[in-house]
DNA sequence: TTGCCATGTGACACGTTCGTCACCATCATT
DNA sequence: AATGATGGTGACGAACGTGTCACATGGCAA
C-alpha cells in the first residue's frame, strides 16, 4: 500500500483517480489548491504525487519546481497531468524532471498503471537494501543475516565480508579483492586474518557454511544455489 | 552515463534511438534478433532495455516475461515499443510490469526523455544508500560519516543512532523512539545510555556536534541547516 | 532565588571483537 | 609416496565498544 498525493482542482477528475487508487488498496490525499501542494507533501510525505498543471490562477510548473527544490520533497516521484496535447509540452514536462507525463483526456486505468509502474520500480530498488540469495537474506539496515528466516548476529567485519561475497553471487573474489573491499585500500593486515574471518563466518552459518566456497590459489566465492552433491 | 540495450529489428528506428542516446553520452548495444535479448541482457547488464514488441516471428511479450523471470535481469527497467496504438494494448503492457510503454510513431525525443526519467529515478533511489544533509554525508555501505568531506569512523551503535537521526532531518525523535529504533524492541538498556552515545557522537563531530539538538523533555533532533545563531 | 528535574559528562568494568601466530590438514605436482 | 604450498583451526592478548553509574550542570517553574 502506498500513499498518493493528488493535486487537482477538478473534483470529478480527482475522484476518478482516487476511485482507482482506493480500489487497489492505496491511500490518497486530494487537495484542490495548488498553494497547499508543497506543505501537504512535506507533511504527509507521500510515495508519489499526481500534479495537474492547469490549476486556476497558479502555474503548476512553479509548484513542481518548488517540490524539487525542497529537500523534504525532492525525491518524491511526480506524475504530471495536463490538457495540453502537444508533444512539445510533453517533452517540456519530462525535461524538467517529472517521472511521467499524461495529457487529458487520459485513461484512468493507464494513469493508475503508470503510477504503479513507478511505485514498483522505486520499491524494487529500495528493497536492494535487503539482499536475497537462496536461503539467505542479508538485512543491511539492521546488519543481520537471516538463514531460512532465522536471524543471525554478525560482527561489523563479518557483515562487510559477507556483503562483499553475497553482492556478486557465484563470482570469485580474490584474496586481494576481499582485503581491499573489507579492510580498505591501505591494508596491512596479515594474510591469515582473512582466513580466520572466513572460518568465523562459516561457523556462524553452521551447516550452511558450505555456501562459502574456497577457490584454491585464488580466493573465495559465495554460492546461494549449491551444485548437486554426491551423497554416499 | 548509462548503458542501454536496444532490441529492435528495424535498423532505421534503432539508429534513431541510438543517435539520441549517443548524443547525450550514453552507451548502447543494439540487437535485432529477439532470441539474443535475454543472453545479451545477462552478459552486458544494461541499466535499461528498450524492447520492440513487434519482432518478426517472435512474441516480444515472451521475451519480456523471460527477462523478468531471470534473476539476473529481473531488476532491469524495460521500456516497451509497439505499433499497436490501442489504449488497451498500452494497458496490457504496463500491466505486465513494463516501466514505460510507447506506441509508434513516437517522438524520439520523448522516448529519450522517458528513458532519462526512469534512469534518473533509479539512480536517485540507489543513492539513498548515501544520505546527504548539508555538511554531512552518511555512507551506509561503508558505515562512514563524511563531514565536509572528511571521513569519520563510527561504531555500530553510533552509526545506527546517527542514521536514525539523519534519516528524518529536522524532525524530533523521542527518547523512546530512539531506544526502540537503535536498540530494538525489547530494550532494557538504562535511559542514560542514550545520553552517553549522544555525547560520544557529539564528541566525534567536534564543533559540528551542535547539529544534534536536545529537545528538552522529549528527545533529540538532527538539523543539517542551523538556524541563525547570535554571536557575541 | 530556590529547588527540582532533565540532561551532560567522566570514569570504570565487562564482554566482544579482532588480528596474529603456530600448528595441522589438505591438495597438487612430480 | 614425497614434497611444497595453500588453506583451516584453535588459542591468546590487546584494543575496542558498550552499558552503567555517580556526580556535575543547566534550564525551568514556582
Amino acid at each position: 500500500m502506498s500513499k498518493i498525493l493528488i493535486v487537482e482542482d477538478e473534483s470529478d477528475i480527482s475522484e476518478l483517480i482516487s476511485l482507482h487508487l482506493e480500489r487497489e488498496g492505496h491511500e490518497y490525499i486530494c487537495i484542490a489548491n495548488g498553494l497547499q501542494a508543497v506543505p501537504a507533501a512535506v507533511e504527509h510525505q507521500p510515495d508519489l504525487i499526481v500534479l495537474d498543471l492547469m490549476l486556476p490562477g497558479l502555474d503548476g510548473m512553479q509548484i513542481f519546481k518548488r517540490l524539487r527544490a525542497d529537500t523534504r520533497t525532492t525525491n518524491i516521484p511526480v506524475v504530471i497531468l495536463t490538457a495540453k496535447a502537444q508533444v512539445t509540452d510533453k517533452i517540456a514536462g519530462l525535461e524538467l524532471g517529472a517521472d511521467d507525463y499524461l495529457t487529458k483526456p487520459f485513461s484512468p486505468r493507464e494513469l493508475y498503471l503508470r503510477i504503479s509502474a513507478i511505485l514498483r520500480r522505486v520499491k524494487k530498488v529500495t528493497h536492494i537494501s535487503e539482499i536475497h540469495r537462496g536461503r539467505f537474506m542479508l538485512d543491511r539496515k539492521n546488519m543481520k543475516l537471516f538463514l531460512d528466516g532465522v536471524p543471525l548476529d554478525l560482527t561489523t567485519t563479518e557483515f562487510k565480508l559477507l556483503t562483499t561475497l553475497m553482492e556478486n553471487d557465484a563470482t570469485v573474489h580474490t584474496r586481494a579483492d576481499l582485503l581491499r573491499e573489507v579492510w580498505g585500500y591501505n591494508t596491512d593486515v596479515a594474510t591469515r586474518t582473512l582466513d580466520t574471518h572466513i572460518k568465523r563466518l562459516r561457523e556462524k552459518l553452521g551447516e550452511a557454511g558450505c555456501h562459502i566456497i574456497t577457490i584454491r590459489g585464488t580466493g573465495f566465492q559465495f554460492q546461494s544455489e549449491m551444485p548437486e552433491v554426491a551423497v554416499a
